[in-house]
RNA sequence: GGCCUCGUCGCCAAGUGGUAAGGCAACGGUUUGCAAAACCGUUAUUCCCCGGUUCGAAUCCGGGCGAGGCCUCCA
C-alpha cells in the first residue's frame, strides 16, 4: 500500500503527492511563548516529529520548521503581569518549550524562526497584498479583505457570508467586511514599545495569521508539502494563512493540510483559556517522557486523546513488557538493546511506495515487517502501528522461551535473537519510542553504592537459598531457609524493589 | 443557527464493503522451593438505536439518540 495521508481540504486520504525534489517541506504551527507548556502542546510536535521519522527511514528528507510567537495580545498582559518585558518572558517560556521537546524526544524540528525576526518579510508581504488589492489600511491597521479571495473558506467550508451571522466576530467600524482579519494591528498607546515596529502604515506590529505565512514561504518555500496544527486551529488561523499565502503568491499553499486532534481533560478539550491545564513539567514527575510519548502515539492522531493519570499508569504497566525483555535480552547477548543498529531502508529508492517493500512481516526475514509499514503507510496510523510492535514482542519472548535464553543460550540462539530483535528496534525508532533505558533512579538505582549494597544482600540471600534448596526434605531447617530468603524479598518490595529468580541468578529493579 | 468529528469487549484502541488487531484488567494452565517475569489458553455471533442499499455492512445511505471541536485566544 502506498502512503496515504488524509487532507483536510478534501476530507479524504490521498496518495501523498509531493512537490518534485526528494526533500519534503513540513511546517507546524508552534506555540505562542507566554506560559509554560502543557502536554496538549507535545501532541502536535510528537505526531509530526513521528512523520518525519518515518518519511525518514523511506528515503525522504525531511525539513521541518515550527514557528515561536514572541509577540502578541497574552505575551504583552502576561510580561505586565510579571512586571518583565516581551522579549526577557519569550525567551524563558521558549526555553521551556524546547526542554519539553527534547524530554519527549522530539529532535527532527530544523527551524525555530521567531515572528518578531521577520516582521520585515510581513510587512512586504502586507504590501503586496495591498499592491494586489487583497487588503486595505484603515486608521494604522490594515485588514485582509475576504470579499476579494473567491475561495476564502475553503479549507474550513466557510462561508464568508455567514460569518456575518457569528456575532462573537470582533466588531469594528473599520473592517469593510465582518469576516476581515488583521494583518497589521496599530499601536496603542499603552502598549510597551518593545512589542511596537514602525511600518508604512503607522506604528504596531503584525496579526497573528501573517507570520506562519511569511516564515513558512522564507523558509521552505511557497508551496508546502505539509501544513500541520491542532484542529482547534484550522479556523480562523490556518484558513486566513492560506487566503493570505495564495492571495500574495497565486500558487498553492501547502499539498497537504494535517490536524492532530486534540488532548482533552475528561469532556473537554485541555487548553489554556480553559483553565484545565496541566504542566509537561509537573507531569513529568509523575510519569517517564516515554509513558507520555507512547500515550501520545498510542491512538490515531487525529482523534482527540483523553488525558487521566490512570491512563498513564496503565500504559507505563504495558512499557513494563518491553523492558523485560530489553533485560532479557541484554542477559542473554551481553548487548544492550539501545544500541541495537536498526535495518536500513536505503535498498528502497526515494519515492518507492511502501507497498514495494515486501518480506518481512514476521520474524523470518531481516526487515521491518510489512504489517507495521502498512500501518504506517495508511495516514500515520501509530495506534495500528504499535498493535504490530506489541505483537512482535510476543513472538520476541515467545522466541526467548524456546531458545531458553535464561538458561543456557547456545550460540546460535543468541545470534538468532540478536537478529530477529533489530526489527523491534526499527519499529522502536521509527516511533520514536525506547531512545533511552528507563532510570532507575527513582530510588538510587543508578548509584554505585546502593548497586554494591544490593548485589551483596542478593548474594547474602543467594547463599541463604542455595542451602534450603539443598537441605534434605525432612530438615526443619528448609522451611526457615526459605522463610528468610521470602522476607528479604518481601522487605525489599515494601521498598518498591523487586527481585527475580532466574536460573542464572537473580536480578533486582525498581518497581 | 452554520461547519466538522466521533460513538467497537469492564477500560483504552485498530479495523471504513467480505465476515471483529493489539494493550490493560480478569480467569484457567506451564514454569518456579514459593514468588516475580515469561510462555500457553479462555474472554465481543457482534460493533449506540431504527430503517434502507447489497450476495454480503461495524464499515455505504436516511432518520433518531448521545459526546465533542470550530465559528473569539488556543497545539
Amino acid at each position: 500500500m502506498a502512503l496515504q495521508v488524509y487532507s483536510t481540504l478534501t476530507r479524504k486520504k490521498e496518495p501523498f503527492h509531493k512537490q518534485p525534489g526528494e526533500t519534503v517541506t513540513m511546517y507546524v504551527c508552534g506555540p505562542t511563548v507566554y506560559k509554560p507548556s502543557h502536554i496538549g502542546h507535545m501532541v502536535g510536535p510528537v505526531i509530526f516529529d513521528t512523520v518525519k521519522r518515518y518519511l525518514t527511514y523511506l528515503g525522504y528528507k525531511v525539513t521541518w520548521v515550527i514557528n515561536i510567537t514572541d509577540v502578541d495580545d497574552k505575551l504583552i498582559k502576561r510580561a505586565a503581569e510579571l512586571n518583565t518585558t516581551v522579549p526577557a518572558l519569550a525567551e524563558r517560556m521558549t526555553a521551556d518549550y524546547f526542554d519539553c521537546l527534547k524530554k519527549l524526544n522530539v529532535t527532527g524540528i530544523d527551524h525555530f524562526p521567531k515572528a518578531t525576526e521577520h516582521i520585515g518579510g510581513m510587512i512586504e508581504m502586507i504590501t503586496r497584498l495591498i499592491e494586489k488589492g487583497y487588503a486595505y489600511p484603515a486608521a494604522g491597521d490594515v485588514y485582509f479583505d475576504v470579499s476579494k479571495d473567491p475561495d476564502y473558506g475553503k479549507l474550513c467550508n466557510r462561508d464568508p457570508e455567514q460569518l456575518e451571522a457569528g456575532s462573537r466576530i470582533e466588531v469594528s467600524d473599520r473592517k469593510r467586511n465582518p469576516g476581515d482579519f488583521a494583518l497589521w494591528k496599530g499601536a496603542k498607546p499603552s502598549e510597551p514599545k518593545e512589542a511596537i515596529w514602525e511600518s508604512p502604515w503607522g506604528p504596531g506590529r503584525p496579526g497573528w495569521h501573517i507570520e506562519c505565512s511569511v516564515m513558512a514561504s522564507k523558509l521552505l518555500g511557497d508551496t508546502l508539502d505539509i501544513h500541520g496544527g491542532g484542529l482547534d486551529l484550522q479556523f480562523p488561523h490556518h484558513e486566513n494563512e492560506l487566503a493570505q499565502s495564495e492571495s500574495a503568491t497565486g500558487k498553492e499553499f501547502a499539498r497537504f493540510w494535517m490536524h492532530n486532534g486534540l488532548l482533552k481533560m475528561g469532556t473537554a478539550k485541555m487548553a489554556g483559556s480553559v483553565g484545565n491545564v496541566v504542566n509537561i513539567a509537573d507531569l513529568l514527575q509523575r510519569h517517564s517522557p516515554e509513558t507520555v510519548r507512547f500515550l501520545l502515539l498510542s491512538t490515531h492522531y487525529r482523534s482527540p486523546i483523553e488525558y487521566s493519570e490512570d491512563r498513564l499508569t496503565e500504559v507505563a504497566k504495558s512499557l513494563q513488557s518491553f523492558y523485560r525483555f530489553f533485560e532479557l535480552y541484554e542477559r542473554a547477548t551481553g548487548e544492550s538493546f539501545y544500541n541495537i543498529q536498526q535495518v536500513e531502508c536505503d535498498q528502497f529508492p526515494i519515492g518507492r511506495p511502501p507497498d514495494q517493500i515486501t518480506g518481512m512481516p514476521d520474524l523470518e526475514s531481516g526487515s521491518p515487517g510489512g504489517e507495521f509499514m502498512s500501518c504506517m503507510a495508511d495516514d500515520f496510523n501509530t495506534g495500528a502501528a504499535i498493535g504490530i510492535m506489541f505483537s512482535t514482542l510476543s513472538k520476541l519472548h515467545y522466541l526467548g522461551s524456546l531458545l531458553k535464553l535464561d538458561s543456557n543460550p547456545s550460540p546460535y540462539a543468541v545470534a538468532d535473537i540478536k537478529n530477529k530483535t533489530r526489527i523491534l528496534r526499527t519499529m522502536a525508532n521509527i516511533l520514536g519510542l525506547f531512545w533511552a533505558p528507563p532510570a532507575k533512579a527513582a530510588l538510587g538505582g543508578d548509584d554505585k553504592l546502593v548497586a554494591g549494597l544490593m548485589q551483596l544482600l542478593i548474594d547474602l540471600r543467594g547463599n541463604l537459598r542455595t542451602e534450603a534448596k539443598g537441605a534434605a526434605k525432612d530438615n526443619p531447617l528448609k522451611p526457615a531457609l526459605f522463610a528468610q530468603t521470602d522476607l528479604i524479598r518481601k522487605r525489599l518490595a515494601e521498598l518498591g524493589v523487586t527481585l527475580e529468580d532466574r536460573p542464572a541468578g537473580t536480578t533486582w529493579r525498581v518497581g
